[in-house]
Formats: C-alpha cells, structure tokens, sequence
DNA sequence: CTTCTCACA
DNA sequence: TGTGAGTA
C-alpha cells in the first residue's frame, strides 16, 4: 500500500481544487512527490505541509510568484516582518469594514426613523455641528455635474454623507459636510424645527419651504436664520428617482446652563 | 479517474 | 489568480 495520494485526494484534504494544485505547481512552489507510471502526481506528508504553508501565506497576501522565494529562501526574521505587514495591512482593512458598518446601520437607521413618523413635522435637539464648505452656488444655478466637475473639491464618500445648503443672506447658497473639528461654518446646538421629504422635482422644493415656514407661522414657532436643507442621497436609495431632503431651522437656541451663583 | 490546453474573468 | 470546458 503506497502512502502517497493522488491530487485530487490532497485536494479534498486540503479544501482546494485540483486545478489550483496544478496551478502552483506551474509557478514552481508546490512540486509532486513523483510521477506514477500513469503520469499522475503524486504526493506525500511533505507536500501536505508545503500546501498548508502556501495557502497560508496566500490568506496573509502574498503572491504566488513571491512564495517561491519565501519558502526556499526566507528567515525567521523575514518571515517575522512578513507577519508584521499583514498585520498593519489587516487593521486598516477592520477600519475600512468597521467604518462600512457604521454607514449602514445610520442608513438603517435614518430610513426607520423616516418612515416611522406619521407627522412630517418633528423637533429635533441639534448638537453643534461643525460644516467644511465645500462648494458655492449661484441660487439661481441649477446643481448640474459639470458644476460639479468644474467647481467642487472632491470629497471621499460624499453621497454617503450628509449635504447641507444653507442660503447666506445674499443670493449664495453655500454647500458644506460635515466634519469633526470646527470649520468653515457651524450651526449652533439648540432645537430645530424639522420636515423631511422625498422630492421628485426641484420646484416642489420651494412648495415644502413656504409649507415649512407656514407650519413654522401656525405654530407659533420662532424661526431664525438661515434655513438648513441637508439632502442625504444615501435615502434615496429606498425610493427610486426621488431624492431626500430634510429641511431645518433653529427655533429655541441653546442657552448656555446659568453658572451656580457662587460665593 | 487523470492529463493538458485554451479561453475567460 | 485562478476557473470552466473540452480532450485524450
């Protein structure tokens, strides 16, 4: 009884497909133990241990062109720096997806909220928010991609972040984030009056706003300026061809806590 | 069952 | 960096 396998044995046993195996032996770094006299490969406990330490090197990233080099060549130490770099390469990438499964669940989130509210009116409490200004419009322009293209810095995920745009006095809208530190701009913590809809076109936009602001009147709610409109397109992708907007205004700002009348 | 080659993502 | 089809 011979002790060697056959390919598609090492294969099974080692959860890969034959056409891999043959594949790494191709490249030079997996060779059979010998040719039967069928011309078959075969393979032994070497071989096996081999596989496995390509395979793992292959999860950690390296190339099967390199793993040539590794296993003929490499010293603990090399292997030890080998280690290090997939180590740093695997917590950037836990960044990356952590950062993913936050996005989500505020999506889920926003979403449940949004369709959870039968009033379209609601009063939120804001914390102060910090705005980068991103880009400066004409109010009379229509947002366009070539506005875009020609005039907007560049935002890594941008349509997964909330837009703000916020009318300053004059004709300009000005289009901010957010972002951590303080910035360009920001809005004060206080409580806001807030609508949230989808829109199909952009003058029933203007509609919503004199709603907005008769809702506002009717309930005796003292609005201060400016008027936020944050469009967050992540939401629009639970409606087709609509887009969400939230509109916000300041109507009780935060008063700073009275100091305790000390001494 | 294996082998090899070729086209394809 | 592999996979799938087809062949002998």
């Amino acid at each position: 009884m011979k002790s060697e396998i056959t390919i598609s044995e090492l294969a099974k046993l080692m959860n890969v497909s034959v056409h891999q195996i043959r594949y790494f032996e191709e490249k030079g770094v997996l060779l059979p133990a010998y040719l039967d006299n069928n011309q078959y490969r075969m393979y032994s406990m070497d071989q096996v241990y081999q596989l496995a330490h390509i395979l793992l090197l292959r999860k950690l990233g390296v190339p099967v062109q390199s793993i040539k080099e590794c296993m003929t060549s490499y010293s603990a130490d090399q292997y030890g720096q080998l280690l290090n770099r997939s180590l740093r390469e695997i917590n950037t990438e836990l960044l990356r997806l952590q950062e993913l499964q936050h996005f989500i669940t505020k999506v889920l989130h926003e979403q449940k909220n949004f369709q959870s509210h039968t009033n379209p009116y609601q009063i939120k409490w804001r914390d102060t928010t910090y705005l980068a200004r991103w880009l400066e419009m004409d109010s009379q322009t229509k947002l366009s991609a070539k506005l875009l293209a020609e005039r907007a810095k560049s935002v890594p995920n941008l349509f997964e972040s909330d837009i703000h745009y916020i009318e300053d006095g004059s004709s300009t809208i000005t289009l901010y984030t957010e972002t951590e530190a303080p910035g360009d701009f920001s809005l004060p913590s206080g409580k806001y009056l807030s609508t949230q809809r989808l829109i199909n076109e952009d003058d029933e936009l203007e509609q919503v706003i004199e709603q907005f602001y008769a809702y506002a009147a009717a309930q005796s709610y003292v609005i201060q300026e400016p008027l936020i409109l944050i469009e967050r397109s992540y939401l629009s992708l639970f409606s087709q061809s609509q887009l969400h907007y939230e509109l916000q205004a300041l109507i009780e700002p935060h008063t700073n806590s009275e100091r305790g009348n000390g001494t």
